[in-house]
DNA sequence: TGAAGTATGTGATATTAATCACATTTGAAC
DNA sequence: GTTCAAATGTGATTAATATCACATACTTCA
């Protein structure tokens, strides 16, 4: 089989497509590479492309008063973004690389054929944008706004290891600062509660890296705070 | 013609479908009131029907940690909540009528049919829950976290008066306490905040009546808050 | 009409988390 | 390796906003 469909063939939303279908994407698709910290996405930019990410992990941003505000982190076999791309004019976000990614480019008019051709395809695109939907309403609007900034760091940590980098054992790709970004803390906050839950054996770090040794502590810091 | 066909054509995700279509909602629709008051959908029950308001305002609320959270207030001609309703099991969140409610409640089984069956109307529906979704983002991730509560709070009668009631002009039909949990402000300074913008002459407060006289100043504290 | 309960207004106080100021470490470029 | 810039760590201070403690005003309903 093409390479290329065996990547694809890894999400949901194209697996079940026929043959003629994937065809359709393969000829309307570039691969791309991007080095770690290089914009694959700009803001404002027309939509003319959606995003398959095969490999690396990458960020979708925005700014907000000067301050960058983390959206979300997405890692290898999703589609970034792509709730704020189908029948969106211009981007509404930055998307960066935080490692180097390979990327497929989809022409933006081969999904609309899609959606118009097949329903199946256009209720898996419904599905997934509502799984994008109900993350962003619970992580953000309840965990931003009543959770504390502890209960909001751990319910951070938890989510990177169980959504985004998929193992309690992950390289942390962000810097403190973009921790900071993504749950609303300062950046010397976001350090002083790293290090209180290193302290108290919860997370294991060292440099980079990050190991999440009881989650249940975080989950309970998420809850009392 | 029918008088529920004229007021679902008033959707722009209705008023495209061919005549034989709109049939098939006819058919698989009851029409239901509401009390002020009244709970319409509960978080945990099975979706089985979507919502299309025809008259009143409604809100959608989930609960955190004992505290009511208030996502979003939506008036007639919408479809509240659409976005968390389609290809979910089970309701993410509460709605309840803030006033008397004319609902008319849609088969989900129908709405998966021309889904299948109309790529436009898949298309709508992607279009309406992505211009949700934006919404969200700016709203509540960027206003709630980055504004403080002056400008969270002139951003949230900005958007009531433009977005929910559509007139500088309305009835409140939110109390202090429901405002505090929309904009996560607590009750006191929302009451606060209020008179200082009425004092400013900024808004014109009366009971529960609500003018806003200077949206340009509103925009001004959302911008320096 | 009165009584109870709920909603609202308002100042004083407490608490959380940001900001500041600076030390230390790490990383990249030459 | 040296140097400079960026990232990180850490305590002291400040600012923002919640909480508390009431007073007052509306609603509802018997």
């Amino acid at each position: 089989m093409n390479e290329n469909v065996r990547l694809l063939k890894k999400s949901a939303i194209i697996e079940g497509l026929k043959e003629e279908e994937i065809e359709l994407i393969l000829n309307s698709m570039t691969k791309i590479m991007y080095r770690k910290g290089e914009g694959i996405v700009k803001k404002g930019e027309f939509v003319t492309h959606i995003l398959f990410l095969v490999k690396g992990y990458v960020k979708i941003s925005t700014d907000y008063k000067d301050k960058q505000v983390i959206i979300n982190i997405c890692g290898p076999s999703t589609f970034p973004g792509l709730s704020s791309m189908i029948g969106i004019q211009n981007h509404a976000f930055d998307i960066g690389a935080l490692d180097d990614c390979v990327v497929l480019l989809i022409d933006i008019k081969t999904i609309f054929e899609l959606i118009y051709r097949e329903g199946s395809f256009s209720q898996k695109i419904i599905d997934n944008m509502n799984i994008s939907f109900q993350h962003y309403l619970n992580h953000n609007i309840v965990s931003l706004t009543k959770n504390n900034i502890h209960g909001r760091l751990a319910m951070l940590l938890l989510h990177l290891g169980s959504h985004v980098f998929c193992s309690n054992n992950f390289d942390l790709l962000l810097s403190r600062k973009e921790l900071s970004q993504f749950c609303n803390i300062s950046r010397e906050n976001v350090t002083k509660i790293l290090s209180v839950f290193n302290k108290e054996g919860i997370i294991k770090l060292n440099g980079k890296h990050l190991q999440i040794i009881h989650p249940d502590q975080l989950r309970h810091y998420a809850e009392i705070g």
